[in-house]
RNA sequence: GCCCGCGUGGUGGAAUGGUAGACACAGGAGACUUAAAAUCUCCAGGCUUAAUAGGCCGUGCCGGUUCGAGUCCGGCCGCGGGUACCA
């Protein structure tokens, strides 16, 4: 008898799909057709065990679809534009372009042994002039539409590199490279009308049913639509007043300041005028331009002198503050603060020896009192509606009072902010339009398309050593004509940020050679992404920005309506998480040393040389943490199967798991010994016995249990339930034609996750044909129903013995048979029960 | 800071509000073997007990709802993801 021996059959195996073409995407017959995606991957290099996990679990899923009689269409291809390219071309030399190409290939490379049932023919890398020359065309149809548009936005500046910073890149507030204290700064830069989706970005969430709770849940937060007041605050010097929006206007009486965002235009006259002004707006300006950053940032204020009247009460003056954490994007980038009811009001209030006025609850406060918007409280400073009510009726009524008294309207708001796609680098999707001096913003001719980067500077390659944009620096590129007049004018140098790449790229696999962003006949046929598989780092920004571009190419006639919601169904897949070790470098940041590198010697690691490592438990495997792990070495050493069976089993797909690299030996042992078990079977000739039967009931339970698990993404319930019909297989004694009926059924429930033994089982089986091919087996239900089942008994909520019953006796008799058991009669001692629970087929419990 | 998750044996984890720990890993005992590997059989949450039976404890912590809570609710603690220029 041979032995399991994966090297062998699995090239095998791979050849024999590639020429049979089982996973090339075929519109052919009435089949219904199904779409399976997993988020393409960066070409980072190698993939990584994550990788594995996400395109497994793609996979168990296309191939199950494929033998329940769909079209499957699942894609493979490349999210190629990004920093990480021009961040090696900066650190070793060499180009992006030859950096990424040189990575895609390796990674493809390693992809293709893990046996992975996808369409290779529909490839494609975002950096192919062929996908982004579309994708300009694309902009410009969002262009005419009206949907994309220019305007100032803040950027992270770095005054030594005179270069912009990602945010990635602000490490403490510093530059990533000079170290220099970061700027915010404004520069004109394109933007996305998202927000003017909000409301149907927002309602739409509803109807995505096959979502996760969660997902759906976070993208409604950062839509964040509230309905508040907007008033104008009245100037003791009789300049324009203030006009400030607030969630809150029912702890008006509650003001203590008004307060204006370091970007607010009146900000900026001060600054002009003032250079004391000048000097502490500087000085807020330092810093990144992350939420968090300008969250956690110390309060800083700057009294302007202006003053304003309270709207309920004109001899109340309110003084006017600069403060840096009100945000210009947000409202109108002014407030009014309630230092009572707002942590942050409460502590600039308190470091500027500010008013602190109660307006509900206790008078007497030392921390900010903020209890949800649907509890009852007491208003001791209320001027609309009752003493006691809840903060959303106060709010209501506060609305209401200012709309008739004539000061103030109730405007909705989103937190939602249009998308600035501009980038200030090289490795991106050229922005298709020309500068000119007479005719203004250009864009570019359709016929033009695509817009390439250069790959050289002249006779030589770009220059990355330098910071900055090197298109920037590109005379021959950027010089061009005007597409309009003819005069010289200067192309865009800004390229487009990456998530516009990643927006779009499942509408174009299905049509991935068009002429145009799509073919709308293959979009009507395979759209939409029946399911769609990711991180759940991705919950908010490319899955918003997806549903979006969607309804933008709806708009534009690149998608059908039936499209604007282009994912069916999302699955977020739990991250693989490995320990970062981290030490600190002569210049106090951080540095990350790989796992291979590090001795763990109890729960501590230490470098070779002694020094001890920081550990980071379970944090996401990120290229620039050093803290990734390769796949490789399991894929040679036991073959693409235990890697895939391996990465299924135990977890449950939706949670994260820590890398261990123990248990994969354990996954490879199992597969050898089914093919040992199915080796033997077929060779077997055994004459019906009494247990075919019972191995009959096991095969169609295990039918029934891995479909499930499958079906509901419980991949490791399957696999759990694989385990236990092995072993059931192993030990029964029935006969041979049972036996080889259950072992064909069994290579066959593992096709998807181990489909190269499957193949190899299914032929030694005389399965006929390719097992990919084969139809799903179906269970009996009728086999399924067990006569008896066990019940325990509890006495007050506790197990305290059990019975066998028939599944279907009556309530009654369970009842009876219940007190007649030697445990519950020894609780009762003689008594009679307090109550008495019978779930049918479930539990009782008696309560004495 | 804010939003969203997660927390169960030595380990990964299982469990429509109904027997907590399925299925595995690591571990232990045995069979086979000259021996080892491989394979096969069995054991295994903790405490109590010579052992078994039995009992008690036990799903991050504190409290609540319920006949019954890992599961639902409230409050903490810890860890992770996102936070709009990492992808």
């Amino acid at each position: 008898m041979s032995r399991y021996d994966p090297a062998s059959i699995e090239p095998k195996w791979q050849a024999a799909w590639e020429e049979a073409g089982t996973f090339v995407a075929s519109r052919e017959g009435d089949k219904p057709k199904y779409y399976v995606l997993e988020m393409f991957p960066y070409p980072s290099g190698r993939i990584h065990i994550g990788h594995v996990r996400n395109y497994t679990m793609g996979d168990v899923i296309a191939r199950y679809k494929l033998s329940t009689g769909h079209n499957v269409l699942h894609p493979m291809g490349f999210d190629a534009f990004g920093m990480p390219a021009e961040n090696a071309a900066m650190k070793s030399g060499g180009h992006p372009k030859t950096w990424t190409y040189d990575n895609i290939d390796t990674m493809v490379g390693q992809m293709k042994p893990l046996g992975f049932g996808l369409d290779w023919t529909r490839m494609f890398a975002t950096c192919d002039p062929e996908y982004y020359g579309q994708q300009q065309a694309l902009f410009l149809d969002f262009l005419e539409k009206g949907l994309v548009y220019r305007k100032n936005a803040v950027v992270n500046w770095d005054p030594v590199d005179m270069t912009v910073l990602a945010n990635e890149q602000v490490i403490d507030g510093k530059g990533w490279r000079s170290g220099a204290e970061v700027e915010r700064r404004e520069l004109t830069q394109w933007f996305f009308k998202i927000s003017d989706y909000s409301e149907e970005l927002l309602e739409a969430l509803d109807t995505l049913d096959n979502w996760p709770a969660k997902v759906r849940l976070m993208q409604e937060n950062w839509i964040g639509k509230s309905r508040g007041l907007e008033f104008g605050f009245e100037r003791t010097d009789g300049e324009a007043p203030i006009t400030v929006y607030t969630t809150r206007p029912d702890t008006l009486m509650g003001a203590s300041f008004v307060g204006i965002s370091p970007d607010h235009a009146i900000s900026k006259e001060l600054e002009a005028q003032n250079p004391e002004v000048a000097a502490q707006l500087a000085e807020m300006r330092k810093g990144g331009t992350t939420a968090e950053a300008l969250e956690k940032a110390e309060k800083l204020g700057i009294d302007t002198g202006i003053r304003v009247k309270h709207p309920l009460d004109p001899n109340w003056e309110l003084p006017v503050w600069i403060a840096n954490f009100i945000l210009m994007d947000y409202g109108t980038g002014a407030i009014f603060a309630c230092p009572a009811h707002d942590p942050r009001d409460y502590e600039f209030a308190t470091k500027y020896e500010l008013p602190i006025i109660p307006v509900f609850g206790e008078d007497d406060i030392t921390e900010a009192f903020v209890p949800p918007k649907t509890d009852k409280v007491t208003y001791l400073r209320g001027f609309a509606g009752a003493t006691e009510q809840t903060g959303d009726a106060a709010v209501d009524a506060a609305i209401d009072l200012a709309e008739k008294d004539g000061w103030g309207n109730g405007v909705t708001k989103f937190r939602l902010r249009d998308w600035g796609l501009s980038r200030q680098r090289y490795w991106g999707c050229p922005i298709p339009v020309v500068h000119c001096d007479s005719c203004g913003v250009v864009p570019e001719k359709k016929e033009n398309l695509p817009i390439e980067l250069p790959f050289d500077n002249g006779n030589e390659e770009i220059d990355f050593s330098i910071p900055g944009n090197p298109l920037d620096r590109h005379p021959t590129w950027r010089d061009v004509a005007c597409p309009k007049c003819g005069a010289p004018a200067k192309r865009e140098t800004d390229t487009m940020d990456t998530f516009v790449d990643s927006s779009w790229y499942y509408a174009r696999f299905t049509a991935p050679r068009a002429q145009t962003p799509t073919d709308l006949a293959e979009a009507e046929y395979w759209m939409n992404v029946d399911q769609y598989i990711g991180g759940i780092e991705h919950a908010i920004l490319h899955l918003l920005y997806s549903r979006f571009f969607a309804r933008a190419m709806n708009i534009t006639g690149h998608l059908p309506d039936k499209s604007r919601e282009p994912f069916n169904a999302l699955f977020t897949q739990g991250m693989v998480t490995h320990a970062i070790y981290q030490t600190t470098g002569e210049d106090g940041r951080p540095v990350y040393h790989f796992p291979e590198d590090v001795e763990l010697r109890d729960g501590k690691g230490f470098l070779k040389d002694g020094t001890e490592v920081k550990i980071i438990p379970s944090a996401k495997m990120s290229k620039s943490k050093n803290n990734v792990v390769d796949p490789v070495e399991i894929i040679k050493a036991y073959g693409a199967d235990t890697a895939r069976w391996f990465v299924l089993s135990d977890s449950p797909p939706e949670r994260d798991v820590e890398w261990t690299a123990s248990g994969a030996e354990a996954a490879n042992k199992h597969l050898s010994r089914v093919f040992r078990i199915c080796a033997e079977i077929a060779e077997g000739d055994v004459a019906p016995t009494k247990e075919d039967e019972a191995l009959l009931r096991e095969t169609h339970k295990a039918i029934h249990d891995v479909t499930m698990g499958v079906e509901s993404f419980g991949f490791n319930a399957s696999i759990a339930k694989l385990y236990g019909f092995t072993n059931a297989l192993h030990k029964s004694r029935a006969g041979s034609e049972v036996k080889r009926f259950a072992a064909k059924t069994l290579a066959q429930l593992m096709s998807p996750m181990t489909p190269h033994l499957s193949e190899e089982l299914w032929q030694l089986l005389g399965g006929e044909g390719l097992i990919a091919n084969a139809p799903w087996p179906v269970a009996d239900e009728s086999l399924l129903v067990e006569d008896t089942v066990t019940l325990p008994i509890q006495i007050n909520g506790k197990r305290r013995g059990e019975m066998q019953v028939a599944r279907d006796l009556a309530k009654e008799e369970v009842e009876k048979l219940a007190l007649a058991h030697e445990a519950v009669v020894k609780a009762l001692d003689g008594g009679q029960p307090k109550k008495l629970i019978v779930v049918p087929g479930r539990i009782v419990n008696v309560v004495v």
